[in-house]
DNA sequence: ACTTCAAACTAACACTTGTTAGTTTGAATT
DNA sequence: AATTCAAACTAACAAGTGTTAGTTTGAAGT
């Protein structure tokens, strides 16, 4: 039976600060003065900054992996899909704001998980890749390049992370609502 | 007279770094190795690894703000400013695809020039919203929330340093020009 | 041949890094 | 009252950090 709770503290309060400093600029004395506590005492519940890492990139690659094979395996057409993948971002991002940043800038300094983490990522643009590619072949999306489209939405679905919580009068659902709508139609009027 | 020469090639090969690890990652050794000397050579030509850092980003920001003058005192449409944005973005992306990963993501790492840098990055954003609102008024622009376009076209053009250099095929010019269609129009058919 | 000087070097510094070992605390359980 | 144990502590480590001081190298200009 570990302590989970104050695990999960400590990996909070490190994605707090990892998503200000980044990993590298963040030390283990940073992590423990902002709980109020010793950096060895850190080791009491986690076994190494690397591992705090770990747990926050790969937990949330992971949902997202989740999320996206409920999606295209739904019976739903290429719009529609496209609407819950940002849903899907939206709301994990709304759940995990701190976290999300890691996930973006910080991935690279993984080390035994980076392997793993490159081939969700990967498995991931696949998914998306294909989806948009079947909108074109169903005429539902327009035949100019998709990799621009991938391009573009997936860079605004990375960095919702830094406009999510400047938006807090919007609310999750009707964020993304917008925001799909701008994917999909584009600004003219 | 100074070498400006060596300590070009010091600041580009510190993006290239930074790029890859980011700016607390990288070390001063780890720079000299790449160039094939020592450490303390680096500091016959800067002063400070802040030094290299600033040169990077405030120069970059300079540009970007230098450029969006010249966009926003023309007397195109809106729609049109839009475009000349994205070439610029592209454009400058294009020929310094290091450094802006720097300008991205080793922002807070500045010292002195921190504020100078949000100052400007503060106007910029200023400016685009205005472009899009006056876009807005004119009816040229969709109705809806200026914000989730702000945000939308900025995290994409944000993230061209990332797409551009994978994209040598297309030519800068027409890279810029399938990006503004997906703004403009989106990506349904 | 002599001087100059950019640009490299070696050696060292004070400080910070992640981490370990061993110890103390204090509340809950027996 | 005695025991247990999660969770804090102090003290220290080896390695790495940015940077400085002083020195050597070697090509260019006189």
């Amino acid at each position: 039976m570990k302590p989970e709770n104050r695990k999960e503290e400590i990996v909070i309060t490190a994605a707090k600060l990892f998503k200000e400093k980044g990993y590298s600029a963040v030390t283990m004395r940073d992590i423990a003065k902002a709980m109020g506590i010793k950096a060895a005492s850190l080791y009491n519940h986690i076994s190494s900054k690397q591992e705090i890492l770990k747990n926050i990139i790969i937990s949330l690659a992971e949902q997202f992996t989740q999320g996206m094979s409920l999606i295209k395996n739904s019976n739903s057409n290429s719009l529609e899909k496209l609407k819950q993948i940002v849903i899907l971002h939206v709301d994990i991002t709304a759940r995990n704001t701190f976290g999300m940043a890691s996930l973006n800038n910080d991935w690279m300094h993984l080390e035994e998980q980076l392997e793993h983490y490159l081939k969700l990522r990967h498995n991931y643009e696949d998914d998306l890749r294909n989806i948009i590619n079947q909108g074109i072949n169903s005429s539902e999306i327009t035949n100019s390049n998709p990799d621009i489209m991938l391009f573009s939405m997936l860079s605004t679905l990375r960095s919702l992370y830094l406009w999510v919580p400047k938006k807090e009068d919007l609310n999750p659902k009707e964020f993304a609502n917008e925001l799909s709508k701008v994917f999909i139609n584009g600004i003219k009027k």
